[in-house]
RNA sequence: CGGGGUGUAGCGUAGCCCGGUUAUCGCGCCGCGUUUGGGACGCGGAGGUCGCAGGUUCGAAUCCUGCCACCCCGACCA
């Protein structure tokens, strides 16, 4: 299980395990807070990518484009309607350097390259993307805009987590307008809905799906749908948000269309966004102690191959039957890579691929060239079988099929056990110190008792979920309660 | 920004309290050889502004002052 994200704990203990985890994917930058994403990490992230933009363009929706630096000016006029949010930015002040007169070699800001109206570093996009749709927008028959956006985006945290909360992170942004508030809330619950298909499907990791309490609600949203997921460690993590924003921005930025009756109206709007974030949550949902464990649909490659040789020309024996394998495996849809590098033995070949958490190892050997067999290890049980090399495609491709199922399953069963129901406050302490996890309880509805059971747990309400209509007496201050709602301690 | 902690080779560390040869050890790295079905072994080798800047001293990794960076816990958050 990998605790902690982090690629320079000083806890010996758990040193290995999360270092190792770590080496492949990513490690701290050079710059405040920000993360250095490794090929092998970011070849998981490109296959994140390339799945959910297929989703999203399924739906109707188009990729663009927006600028990184948002003016101050673009920046207030949100601030109206999003009181409180994302007042922590980087903010471009100067747009020159020049070499320092007392510091030989040393270079400062130009004085005189100051900006007349400082440029933000966007934190999010709804303020240049509306300012935009401004233009874009007149008529109903301009509508709906559908748009997304793959990017970085910088918010200057004051504690950073690799992965989880880094200064600067990547992802996808989408900005809908609509013509009606049924459409654009109908949009927000089908993007949510695609979001835990996505985390389903391809991350292999269950999620709780329903809405956030008012505080935890985005400052400009009328109501954030989510995804919650729940961590090895027993803390839960917000996987993904789409906000239903009203008419909110349209409003800060004056977009109005004249509708079918000819009457100005203002649009209805929504955002959504996941993150690389998302790569910390596959981590957390499926490590163990031997590294990483990545789905098949997510894994850079799904088949490592291992020859085992004790000179070259057993090594071209190999070499000849593992190309023939390959064109089989590829022409099946399944990526294959061969390592027959020299330089290193196969037991650190089979601890590497372990800590890539590629899903199966074929071992191919002298004794196999012989019983035209193949050794076949998957990463998830960390169980070896030998099958017939003329198999091997069929045994492969159903085991990955499987795997991904598995996976999703025994994830799916964690999170069920760990969610635990309770009528008392003192249970719901005594459960979130000792079991952690998501704790179903009554809640009053009242912001003041979600912020006092915060400040004595720490716990925050994760979503309030969807068709849970049993009524009862709220676990902190005994008020009626509408129903239950999940409450964890969160990353 | 508040509370606590840590900075010594690419990584992880010993030494610091009580100043004294050429700064310790492991991993990794380079070379040669033997190995190769679960992280090999032997021999040889390279690698250091001891976070930075001042100070005390015959002498500082070690003591003092200031600064910086990072980590953990809060506040903030995808």
């Amino acid at each position: 299980m990998v605790k902690k994200l982090t690629s320079k704990n000083k806890d010996y203990s758990k040193w290995y395990n999360e270092l190792v985890v770590m080496a492949d994917l990513a490690e701290n930058s050079s710059v405040r807070g920000c993360m250095i994403i490794k090929p092998y990490g970011y070849a998981i992230w490109e296959k994140m990518q390339y799945f959910l933009d297929k989703m999203f363009k399924e739906t109707g929706h188009q990729n663009a484009y927006f600028p990184l630096f948002v003016p101050k000016s673009l920046f207030e006029a949100e601030e109206k309607n999003a009181e409180g949010f994302a007042k922590e930015c980087a903010i471009v002040t100067h747009y020159r350097l020049e070499n320092d007169p007392d510091k030989i070699g040393k270079l400062r800001v130009d004085p005189k390259a100051k900006l007349e109206e400082e440029l933000i570093v966007r934190p999010t996009s709804e303020a240049v993307i509306w300012n935009s749709y401004k233009n874009w927008i007149q008529s109903y028959r301009d509508l709906p805009i559908l748009i997304n956006q793959w990017a970085n985006v910088v918010r200057w945290e004051m504690r950073t987590r690799l992965f989880l909360r880094t200064s600067e992170f990547l992802w996808q942004e989408g900005h809908t307008a609509h013509e009606t508030r049924e459409e654009a809330i109908n949009e927000t619950v089908m993007i949510n809905d695609l979001y835990e298909k996505f985390a389903k499907e391809y991350m292999a990791m269950p999620v709780l799906k329903g809405i956030k309490s008012k505080s935890e609600t985005f400052a400009g949203a009328e109501t954030t749908y989510c995804i919650e997921a729940l961590m090895q460690d027993g803390k839960a993590l917000q996987a993904g948000t789409s906000h239903f924003l009203g008419q909110n921005f349209s409003k800060a930025f004056d977009v109005k269309f004249a509708n079918k009756e000819g009457r100005l109206s203002y649009v209805w709007a929504t955002s959504w966004g996941v993150s690389s974030r998302l790569l910390g949550a596959l981590i957390m949902t499926h490590s163990d102690d031997n590294g990483l464990v990545l789905p098949p649909m997510l894994a850079p490659f799904q088949v490592v191959i291992v020859p085992i040789f004790k000179n070259q020309d057993e090594l071209a024996l190999i070499s000849d039957l593992v190309e023939n394998l390959k064109s089989d495996f590829l022409r099946n849809d399944i990526s294959v890579k061969f390592d027959n590098r020299d330089k290193i033995r196969p037991g650190e070949k089979f601890a590497l691929y372990e800590i890539q958490g590629v899903p199966i190892r074929l071992t191919l050997g002298p004794k196999d060239l012989m019983n035209k067999t193949v050794e076949i290890f998957r990463r998830d049980s960390l169980t070896k079988d030998t099958i017939k090399i003329e198999n091997s495609v069929s045994k492969v491709s159903n085991l990955l099929k499987e795997m991904q199922k598995s996976m999703y399953n025994n994830a799916l069963s964690f999170r069920d056990n760990n969610i635990t129901e309770v009528d008392n406050f003192d249970d719901f302490k005594k459960v979130l110190n000792t079991k952690g996890g998501f704790i179903s309880a009554h809640w009053d509805g009242t912001e003041k008792t979600e912020n006092e059971i915060k400040k004595i747990t720490k716990a925050t309400i994760r979503c309030i979920p969807f068709g849970n209509q049993d009524e009862g007496s709220c676990v902190f201050s005994g008020n009626h309660s509408k129903q239950r709602v999940l409450f964890a301690k969160a990353y």
